[in-house]
DNA sequence: GTGAAAGCGCTAACAC
DNA sequence: GTGTTAGCGCTTTCAC
């Protein structure tokens, strides 16, 4: 068989000057004194192998460090075990929406966890959607995916998540196919007023417009359903700089009419307004809760330490990679993980940090 | 030729009910009426193509959609084009000492431009280093990246690097193989001693101590260089939180003798900084230079706008890739971009970012 | 439970 | 300049 002649080739690799390159499935296999497709069944995990060949082929790939060529066994109709992520880039010189770090790291994490990798696709922001769909087309013929996960605000967009599909490419995003996970304003407000919270205040400065617009809708809604209703002096609707900062908390603390609770979208904002209270003498959690809509360690080092709103994006990304991991498996025909344990639907939503910063209303509106 | 007998398939794709998937470069090869190594020539921008062929193929690739296969590719001895960056997670509950999100936006946007992928590989923290090896080991195996770029504090381990380079594997570091880009408190330090300032404040304040102490260790060997010594006053070794900070700045720029200048490590802290110095109408910058050793939008939009010290870790990771990028594809045998620009040796270093903040010393010493 | 054969889509080597 | 051949390392299908 034609075949031997490389197969055989690694053994007489001390005859040659440059080690020859890569273990394959075949060593393992003439190893273990089995056939190739043996092998393949051990490493995928396949029940139909008998315990003595699968003890002497494990031993076999551990002994030759074995490890499974990804683009070899995504040629074969099989799997990638690729994942691909979509974002959309920052408009040039502005805050990306999203923090790419923590999402990076968790989705990593999470794809290694199940011998799968994670790849990403950047779209220009203020590209002409046909023009990003056959970008995104390009990539998904170049790198065929298993999945692919549409990051906000690329969620929405139906025409991108049905090109995968017609591709027989799972889809996904954060919020899973069910919906949001929640306005954080909103969800702060509706914190707030649970603890009896009336006169409740906002003070914008996330990085991007938009969804501190967001942010401020679902404060207004949440104080509008709970028949109180935003005092216009207590929303700072744009981020304002230290100084001005400084001087608005000031002027809206240190009256008798005041609000009890503050919601900064900044942490740095929500540390600011720490500051002035302890100036004028006002304790909190006592006469004033405070809670941000972003979490900082500078948070919790914070005297007392500031509770926060916390959108969990990482924990929700590395769900979404497992919901497709688990869904190409289940593709599989014979596979001994086919009972591997299936992401329960979205337990996650937004996470209340709590910290001594927040406590009940002082007295009844 | 069994071969036809699959090639021809996707021409019944109307008797199927399920499209066949892919478009391979045979489809591209018989509709412009050439072989598959013609196809792959020009897809692979070989000279050695008439122009007319080259016509007639680039012609069907775009009728047809056609995207190679990166896994294919990979296969036949050729490149996979694929990047492997590998980082060291953030010990769990700590900040990550680089910002991610930067890395990921430029490198994947550097490797896209070249037809390249880039995947990130996480190495847990206090990993004794065999792990760490083994597992990348395992990594490279299964990914086969052309190129591996360890990212800081990875870049000093030389049993990573020399992992890769005995499997043939290019390694490269953010810093490139020639040293460091300088140290950013010294560098900070050295620019403001430049502009004749010799009493120059510190405080310290970065998310990783080991930073901050580098940081310090840095400007006082500038200091110490011109003859000047830090002021051990005018030094700030650790983060202190706001209330704190002000006390601080305070203590520092009411007295006769004060800084003419700060270093702070944190953009919000040299934001506070600047707000103590016009409560006490110090005029910035001609009674008092601020440098902060990280930018934020907030710097550029404070009054006057703050100068930064900016490591252009991201730049830098896209220049890293490029070297790899064009080093792997030296290797090609003809290539018609084989005069691909080669990125000169580095002219990236800290980037001074020069704002109102920084003027010329007020007096001599 | 195991193996043989065929094929995934591409490139390298070598002819012509 | 272009085509032919022989693989790359794995999975699939189908026998046994």
């Amino acid at each position: 068989m034609s075949i031997w002649r490389f197969r055989d080739a690694p053994q007489y690799r001390g005859y040659e000057q440059v080690a020859r390159s890569r273990i394959t499935i075949e060593d393992v296999a003439s190893a273990a004194g089995v056939s190739r497709q043996t092998v393949s069944r051990v490493i995928n995990d396949s029940p139909r192998v008998s315990a003595e060949a699968k003890a002497r082929i494990e031993q076999a790939i551990t002994a030759l460090g074995y490890v499974p060529s990804l683009a070899a066994r995504s040629m074969g109709g099989g799997r990638s075990r690729l994942l691909l992520a979509v974002f959309e880039g920052p408009p040039p010189g502005a805050q990306p929406a999203l923090a790419f770090g923590p999402l990076l790291l968790a989705g990593t994490a999470a794809c290694r966890a199940h011998g799968y990798r994670l790849m990403f696709e950047q779209l220009a922001p203020d590209q002409p959607a046909a023009e990003g769909k056959s970008r995104l087309a390009a990539t998904l013929g170049a790198v065929q995916p298993d999945g692919m996960i549409l990051l906000p605000p690329l969620d929405t967009r139906t025409d991108l998540r049905s090109l995968a599909e017609s591709r027989g490419i799972a889809a996904d995003s954060l919020t899973g196919p069910e919906g949001a996970t929640g306005n954080p304003g909103q969800v702060a407000a509706q914190q707030l007023i649970a603890l009896g919270h009336r006169q409740v205040g906002f003070i914008a400065g996330a990085g991007d417009p938009r969804v501190s617009k967001q942010n401020l809708a679902g404060y207004r809604r949440a104080l509008a359903r709970k028949g109180s209703r935003a005092h216009r002096h207590f929303v700072a609707e744009t981020a304002p700089d230290l100084p001005a900062l400084l001087e608005l908390a000031q002027s809206w603390l240190a009256p008798t009419i005041r609000p009890t609770a503050i919601i900064a979208e900044r942490a740095q904002t929500a540390l600011a307004v720490l500051y002035v209270a302890h100036r004028l003498n006002l304790d909190v959690p006592r006469d004033l809760s405070l809670l941000a809509l972003e979490d900082d360690p500078a948070l919790a080092r914070a005297h007392p330490p500031v509770g926060a709103l916390q959108e969990p994006a990482a924990a929700l990304f590395a769900a979404a990679c497992e919901r497709l991991i688990s869904a190409g498996k289940g593709a599989d025909a014979d596979n001994a993980e086919s009972g591997l344990p299936l992401p329960e639907p979205l337990p996650l939503a937004l996470e209340l940090i709590e910290r001594a910063s927040l406590a009940r209303a002082p007295r009844s509106v």
